[in-house]
DNA sequence: CGAGGTGGTCAAGTAGCTTGACTATGTAGT
DNA sequence: ACTACATAGTCAAGCTACTTGACCACCTCG
């Protein structure tokens, strides 16, 4: 394979994750989820299970804690979560999602299955599982967020 | 198929896409090309074939002129662009690539064709030919950068 | 040739990060 | 049990890559 091929699907793989990232952003705000940016989805992700401290949110979004802080400061200030003490941790304090947060996460599953179905409607379902499958196994494993 | 599912597609097709952008970087400044960033790549990409002006920059980076203008002053002071008089139009000026903006083009080709042959020994050449074809066919038209 | 559109720049402001310094709390060593 | 160090979080200041607004030079079309 040459250069110039591996640059092209370089830049397919770029412009369909970035594709993706419009549409599910453009579905979040249809859905009446307002003030978020696409990088809020990479702590949404983080949070949704139990919650997480801010050390934790910030080692998995790549940025220092400072940052993280600011960023949970806005989803407080906007509704989305909510810093609780830290049962185990008098020092810490666990950042969970409120009852709007969930809902805006579901919005932005919602607006995600909308974008897969339509490459369904283009590749077929079997193409986009196996579409899924290898760029599981070409993606990095622990990386959350693209960071450029 | 499930929103989870589709939310899983989703974080894969975003990692994969900021693992090659990782990759790609890490590989230019290794290359001996230092001062740049991501973000310039999708500028060279556009000035690569014939050149553009600012305004045309600005356009395919979906950002405004001045910004456009300011990456344009970046590369310039480090070499890699210089700007010369248009030949058709007084007003614009055309940005072209110096000869070390063409060698940095090639060793970002180079890096992206590196990290295209390691998803080839985990996939096979035939996989990865078919990812590409499907990539094209689900990523937007006309965007150049992901813009998230 | 005059009116409006377009290419580019200068200037000022903003948002989202950074580094640095600090307090409070947890943890390990002797 | 006390000391020493590590860790969670915040406050403050600074930086950088953008933005908006204003402007000039030059094209284009009536």
């Amino acid at each position: 394979m040459q250069n110039s091929e591996a640059m092209a699907l370089s830049a397919a793989l770029l412009a369909a994750a970035g594709g993706l990232t419009q549409r599910i952003h453009e579905g979040v705000v249809a859905r009446g989820f307002e003030g978020l940016r696409p990088a809020h989805g990479f702590a949404f992700a983080r949070l949704a299970p139990d919650g997480a401290t801010v050390t934790d949110l910030a080692a998995h979004l790549g940025v220092t804690k400072q940052a993280a802080s600011q960023l949970v400061d806005e989803m407080v200030r906007k509704g989305y979560a909510e810093r609780r003490p830290h049962p185990d941790d008098a020092r810490a304090r666990l950042v969970v999602l409120t009852v709007r947060g969930w809902e805006c996460t579901r919005a932005a599953e919602e607006a995600a299955a909308e974008a897969v179905r339509e490459w369904g409607d283009t590749l077929g379902e079997r193409e986009v599982r196996a579409l899924g499958e290898q760029l599981l196994r070409i993606a990095p494993h622990g990386s959350i967020r693209p960071a450029w």
